[in-house]
DNA sequence: TATGAATGAGTGTTCATTCAT
DNA sequence: AATGAATGAACACTCATTCAT
């Protein structure tokens, strides 16, 4: 048995350990914000006493860092702006129908990362670079493409790609204010963004 | 001297009182979030004992609720979906941009009310009754009275009142992510408000 | 008008203010417990504000002191020893009756004394000096009176009034203990008192 | 080594903890009662933090109910009444020496047991149930088999067992109110119970 | 490496006491 | 003299963190 596997092996337990209690973090912290979740709590959504956590992870702070820069957000929230198939000549509407799909079903997260972010500002500025800009320049490249072959205005793209995603960020917001029985609940995903696909390129105002 | 005017004079005193401590809470709760906060930095901030907070509020929780249910809100975030310059026939940028003022002066409110929906799910319910749904419906009377005097395109005012306050609330969250150093900092909140305006005016596409 | 009866006057409103709220402190710790009672409470039953108490009172525990020392006890407890009928020649039960019903009906303040007394010896050593054994003794002198006109053995009256008051108290204490429904309360306090009498002069034993 | 017997060791250390700090918990309640003892205190007689007897107890009160309703008294005042002895034909002042003695070792809890009783008749209830009632079955039972063999007069011997108890109870009242310097205190426990057998089989009056 | 009992600093809340009116 | 708002010390209880097994 060559040594180096089983030092292989055993960061790859490691790896899937920390996986697995970020995993139990982010359920816990998104439902209760940070400092009402106890650890007491993650340790049992993920299956391992109080005392694992603290051998992979400094602090419940520490868990806190750990999972906003980086584990879970590669899987989820990320992709509300960084999606390999913005990449495509899509329509609108399809690339806006992702977003908010993906946005709505980690609405939580979102909310933990505002919060969050308020007393933390460091934070912020993480996320901003790891996960905003670069989800942003995606989108702006995407406007940019379609400015170029003449199916877009020619906008500030900078602002626009803000607009598009602040767009669906709020109304996600209005949504969670709103409840599950609130009126954006009747729309179904794929009309909600056909709806502010429209807007979006038509405009509100008439033709003139 | 009047012995009604001792009374009244008593019960102002009381609502001065109120209003000071809550002013006070509203500094530290949207700082640190609501469990972070302590009594007695709150006591501290109002200028007060923490026992005198509780000769007026029940508890800390009782608190949080006063605060979003009433006092603050009046005077600020409420305003930004119910503005009574919203009955006079203005022009959308001037609209946007009194909400996007006003929204970024309370982007810490937001967030904190945010944070505290998902965890008191009523809060929600309180605020979108007694603050978005009516300022929604006022944003459709206005988008509706355009509509029907032809300047704007007839498109779901529903959806559209939501999309625009979600636009607003949407930039306020994309801002407070970027941080002061960030993209939008650069803008004026006229300049951003006009291009917001412009952009949903006319439309990212291109006149065929 | 003579300055004197002003004085006077004056002080005899100061002792009925001090009776009453004395009234209110019994009322409330006995129920309660002296630490449990709230001057809040004391007060309102009283009818008077709190700071009112403390016109009169140098502190909760000066009201506990007075009223264990005097003002109350006076009128109820006392008696539980101290009855002037004492001194006629009554038979064993009527005397015992007396001492029962007052017992039964003040087994709050009794119970409240024994715990305070336990906490403060002094007050144990101050009631034993001012009640308790003027008590004793007029039932001590009650019993040689009758061993000395031959309607009672000779025996131990020191411990012969001990055990007779002991005996009352610890009726009360099970009863208390076994609540309004247990045994004790479908006798009538008369038919135990009898009872009572019965076994103590005549004894448990068979006539040999 | 056995896995049980590891589950096993757990277990008595766990049930030997919860006596200790039981133990510490009755000695603080009883003498400072319960609303004045402070958990720092307990936790400082039991050896342990503060939040250790949290780790055991659900709160102070959970610590009393387990206090009165058990542990303790199973070894103490649980055998004022319930003793092993009683089966036996015993004389009558051996059963009360063992009584008083008993009662006399264990009067703060007593008191502590009279007092709380006062604020949460369930304990009373409690009480009763498991411990009054059964022991005056026991002493019911000796009476009757005493005025079966003709050993005693036929008297109601539900109130009898009542008055002895009570006597007892009553007896350790005024010994505490009395305090050490009291005139019981002269009296050793034996010579003290044979007065109070003699007076309870003879009786104080005159054999006619 | 995993555990979970022990820890003790920290916090919301109560309430006796004070004092300006 | 009477009030009751203000005070702040005190306390029950929580929970992140440690460490012996």
């Amino acid at each position: 048995m060559p040594v180096q596997s089983n030092h292989k092996k055993k960061e790859a337990i490691t790896k899937r350990r920390k996986r697995q209690i970020i995993a139990a973090a982010r359920e816990v912290f998104s439902q209760k914000g940070f400092s009402e979740a106890t650890t007491a709590e993650i340790a049992q959504q993920a299956g391992v006493s109080e005392g694992t956590i603290y051998n992979y992870f400094e602090s419940k702070r520490d868990l806190l860092v750990s999972l906003i820069g980086g584990y879970a957000l590669d899987e989820s929230l990320l992709n509300l702006f960084k999606s390999p198939s913005i990449n495509n000549i899509e329509s609108l509407p399809a690339v806006l129908e992702d977003r908010i799909e993906i946005g709505f079903e980690n609405s939580d997260l979102l909310t933990l990362l505002l919060a969050e972010i308020q007393r933390t500002p460091e934070f912020g500025e993480q996320y901003a670079r790891q996960v905003l800009v670069p989800g942003l320049a995606l989108l702006k490249a995407y406007l940019d493409m379609r400015v170029g072959n003449g199916t877009l205005r020619p906008v500030d793209t900078e602002v626009g790609s803000r607009i598009i995603v602040g767009m669906v960020v709020g109304l996600i917001a209005v949504h969670q204010i709103e409840g599950d029985g609130g009126f954006l609940s009747k729309y179904s995903i794929k009309d909600l963004a056909e709806e502010v696909a429209n807007i979006l390129t038509v405009g509100l105002g008439t033709k003139k």
